[in-house]
DNA sequence: ATACTTGCAAAAGATTTGCCGCATG
DNA sequence: CATGCGGCAAATCTTTTGCAAGTAT
């Protein structure tokens, strides 16, 4: 059973029909490319047409901005000008891309989440949120 | 003198009246908050047109991409939608926005920088770039 | 009945581009 | 002369919104 549904029940939201099928196309992103994919909100509309051409691109843009609203997706604003979205995760992670490819590889440290509140603290600020994105490419063994 | 117009000499991009002109602009958006204060093209053409009003908000856009693509200026996807620029600084640093007052403060932490590379190897990747921004809200002393 | 949703098309905001005259080497 | 540059307006791209009809409570 697909968790985004769950949430939704627990915040309140509404489940439509097309809100149903979104939410269906965003838990199987997981699993696209062994990580999750992180899609756009034109992907999104792409794969939900499959499903019911009906829905508009329109109600794509409304949805994933009340999940956004919600915090059950997590919007993010990598290069290439459009926002992509994945389902929020309990544990907190930061994302590598693949220059060459636009895959996203998600991971943790925990130190660095330490050294961030420590630099943040000594400029005198409480540290509310944080993005760490690292562009690599991938290294290719001989 | 200003070493953004330097660097277009050494990179060979043409200085024309108009690109003198945001170059100046662009030197002197260092100051205006204590620390830089990374314009978007709204705010610089609104600057620029105080020293010539016929310069169009085409070329400014032009311009920006142009030294951004010389590495004579640096863009930045902040939240709020629009981009927004500063000169390129010799040493690398990451940016703390306050998210009550869009303020931006520059830092550097040598330590975090060495984690991300590692993690980078960890991860079978060659770091290339990478962002990390900080959102946080002042500490008041009582 | 009342309040929320949706599809469609139009609008809006940011950025790019075609065209054509102008400047510069 | 030949190439590059700039102004203007139109075009593009992503995202939002007004409206009228449909749905759920």
């Amino acid at each position: 059973m697909n968790s985004i549904e769950e949430k939704c029940q627990r915040k309140g939201v509404r489940l439509t029909d097309q809100r149903k099928i979104i939410a269906k196309v965003l838990s199987e992103s997981k699993a696209v490319y062994g990580s999750k994919d992180h899609p756009d909100v034109d992907e999104l509309h792409k794969r939900v047409s499959e499903i019911d051409k009906k829905i508009s691109i329109a109600t794509v843009y409304r949805t994933v901005k009340l999940f956004e609203e919600s915090g059950i997706l997590e919007k993010h604003d990598f290069k290439g000008g459009k926002a992509r979205y994945e389902p929020s995760m309990d544990e907190h992670h930061d994302h590598l891309i693949d220059i060459n490819t636009g895959e996203i590889i998600e991971f943790v440290d925990k130190e660095i989440e330490k050294l961030q509140n420590e630099v943040a603290k000594k400029l005198g600020y409480k540290l509310v949120d944080h993005k760490l994105e690292l562009y690599g490419s991938k290294i290719k063994k001989k």
